[in-house]
RNA sequence: UCCUCAGUAGCUCAACGGUAGAGCAUUCGGCUGUUAACCGAAGGGUUGUAGGUUCGAAUCCUACCUGAGGAGCCA
C-alpha cells in the first residue's frame, strides 16, 4: 500500500522528539494505539514505543489507497507514517502528524483483534496477555519508572566509591537457615537452590573491595500471596567494611532521597499518566523519622494496636506506624530473637540486635531491611549453634572474621516494593515485566 | 497452609427460582477536529466442571477446578 506520492526520504523520529521537528517533514514508525473516523478525516493515534502521537488524514489531501489504509486500521496494527509536525494543544503530548503518506506494515486480522481494548479488563484477563498489557499507558509508564529507578541505584553506588561485585544465583545452602528456598535438582552429591539474598557473599567481597553492592534477582518460596510479594524479584544490597549501624542508616536514607529525586526530575509525565500525588512525593526529605524497636512497639501500642514486645510488625503495625510521617520510618535495635542469626548485639542491651528497617508510607511496607553484622568469631560461632546451623556450610562465612575482621554492616532494598511506592501502584506484579507469583508463571 | 470473595458473549458487567441482556470489541452503513468520539444495523452463549433439590436452576445445596484479596513470613 504505497503512495503515488513520491516522497523524498524524511527523518525517522521518535514521538518523544516531536517537539524538535515542529514544521518538518519526518518518518514515524509504530502501532495503532487507537482510531478515530469521522467520515473524509481520520485521527490514528501511533503508538511507537517512546509515546504517543495523534496523526490527522484527510481524504481530499491523499492518494485514495493511503487514505483507505490508515481508515481500515485495526488495533495495534503496525505502520510507517510520515508527514509534517505541527503543534496542537489540544493533542496528547502536544504535537500532531498531518499525514503526507502512510506505508502498512501488518494489519492485526479482525478475526483475531487485539484483546486488550480501550475499556476496563478485569485483573486475570490483563495478567493472562502481560506481553500485550505492557504495551499499555500505564505499564509504560510503571515500567519507565522502573528503569530511572534501577539506573539511579547504579549511579548511586558508582559514584559513591562501591564496586559492583556480583553474588551467585546457585547457593549451596541457606542465608538464613530458613525453608522459603527453591531447590534446584541439577548439581551431583550436592543440594543447591536459588538466592534468597547476596549477603554473605557481599561480607566477603566488601573484606575485599571495602564498599560493594550486588544488584540481581532473588527468589522466595513463601506461600505468600499479596499485593506486597513475588516469588521472584530484585533486591540491590550495598555492603560497608567498617561501618556501624548509624552509617547504614544513613547510606539507606540519602539513597532513597536520591531515587526520589531522580524520578521527580526525569519522570514526572509518568507520574501524572501513573496519577501519583507528586507532592507527597516532593514532601519525602531528611532527616527520616527514626525510631527504636521499644518506641515502635509504644507507638503502635499508643494507636490501638495489640503487639506486645518482642513480636514482629505485620503488614497492619507497618502502615500504622507510617501513618502521619511524609518520609519512611527507619526502626533500628529489634529484638534479637525475631531477627537473623548474624545481626551484632546492642553493646549495652545485648538481648537487642543492630538491624534496622525503612517502612515506607501508606503500607507499601518494609522497603529496606539491614543492620550490622557480628564481626567477632567466637560469638557468630555461638549464633550458628543456637539456631542450629550446619557450621561445615558456614566454615567459609567464618573466615571472614578469621582474617583481619572488622565491624560491618549492609542493607537491602527491594526494587518492585520500592518501584510501587514511588508509583502509587496497587500491586508490585505491575512494577516488573514479567511478575512470578505463587499462581502465576505464564506468560 | 489457612480465611474471605468471585467465575454468565472476545472483554467489563446485569439478570438472583419462570423466554439469558447491555456497553465495549468485531463486521456493514453514516459523519471534515475527534479526545475511552458519536449515530444506525448485524453476528456472537452447553452461564467454570460434576452431581443434587425442583414441574422448572445462571439463580438454591455439595464437591472439585480456576482466579482475586488477606493472614502467617518477608523486600
Amino acid at each position: 500500500m504505497s503512495s503515488e506520492l513520491n516522497i523524498e526520504s524524511p527523518a525517522r523520529i521518535n514521538v518523544a522528539d516531536a517537539s524538535k521537528h515542529a514544521g518538518e517533514l519526518v518518518e514515524i514508525r509504530g502501532w495503532l494505539y487507537n482510531l478515530r473516523k469521522s467520515g473524509k478525516i481520520v485521527f490514528p493515534i501511533i503508538r511507537d514505543g517512546s509515546g504517543l502521537m495523534q496523526c490527522v488524514a484527510v481524504k481530499s489531501n491523499l492518494p485514495e489507497p493511503v487514505f483507505e489504509t490508515l481508515k481500515n486500521l485495526t488495533q495495534e496494527s503496525s505502520f510507517t507514517i510520515k508527514g509534517t509536525v505541527r503543534a496542537e494543544p489540544r493533542a496528547i503530548g502536544g504535537y500532531e502528524l498531518d499525514v503526507a503518506d502512510a506505508q502498512l506494515v501488518q494489519r492485526v486480522s479482525e478475526e483475531h483483534p487485539y484483546p486488550i481494548t480501550p475499556k476496563d479488563h478485569g485483573i486475570e484477563f490483563l495478567m493472562d496477555h502481560r506481553h500485550l498489557w505492557l504495551r499499555s499507558r500505564r505499564q509504560h509508564a510503571a515500567i519507565r519508572v522502573r528503569h530511572e529507578i534501577v539506573k539511579g541505584i547504579r549511579d548511586y553506588f558508582d559514584s559513591h566509591g562501591f564496586v559492583l561485585v556480583d553474588t551467585p544465583i546457585f547457593t549451596p545452602a541457606a542465608c538464613e537457615g530458613s525453608t522459603t528456598l527453591f531447590e534446584v535438582d541439577y548439581f551431583e552429591d550436592e543440594k543447591v537452590y536459588l538466592t534468597q539474598s547476596g549477603q554473605l557473599y557481599n561480607e566477603a567481597n566488601a573484606m575485599a573491595f571495602g564498599k560493594v553492592y550486588c544488584f540481581g534477582p532473588t527468589f522466595r518460596a513463601e506461600k505468600s500471596k499479596t499485593r506486597r510479594h513475588l516469588t521472584e524479584f530484585w533486591m540491590v544490597e550495598p555492603e560497608i567494611a567498617f561501618a556501624d549501624l548509624e552509617e547504614i542508616k544513613r547510606v539507606a536514607e540519602e539513597l532513597i532521597l536520591y531515587l526520589i529525586s531522580r524520578v521527580l526530575e526525569n519522570r514526572k509525565e509518568e507520574l501524572k499518566v501513573l496519577e501519583r500525588d507528586i507532592a507527597k512525593l516532593e514532601a519525602v526529605h531528611a532527616p527520616f523519622p527514626r525510631m527504636s524497636y521499644d518506641e515502635a512497639v509504644k507507638l503502635l501500642q499508643s494507636r490501638g494496636s495489640e503487639i506486645q514486645w518482642g513480636g514482629d510488625f505485620g503488614n497492619a503495625d507497618e502502615t500504622l506506624l507510617a501513618q502521619g510521617f511524609e518520609s519512611p520510618v527507619i526502626v533500628d535495635r529489634y529484638p534479637a530473637e525475631i531477627k537473623a542469626f548474624y545481626f551484632q548485639p546492642d553493646e549495652q542491651r545485648p538481648e537487642l540486635a543492630l538491624g534496622v528497617d525503612i517502612i515506607a508510607p501508606d503500607g507499601y511496607g518494609e522497603i529496606v531491611g539491614g543492620g550490622q553484622r557480628i564481626h567477632d568469631l567466637a560469638l557468630l560461632e555461638q549464633r550458628l549453634v543456637e539456631h542450629n546451623l550446619p557450621r561445615e556450610a558456614f566454615e567459609w562465612y567464618l573466615d571472614i572474621r578469621r582474617f583481619g575482621s572488622v565491624p560491618h554492616g549492609g542493607f537491602g532494598l527491594g526494587v518492585e516494593r520500592f518501584v510501587a511506592w514511588v508509583c502509587n501502584l496497587e500491586h508490585v506484579r505491575e512494577t516488573i515485566p514479567y511478575p512470578r507469583m505463587l499462581y502465576r508463571t505464564r506468560p
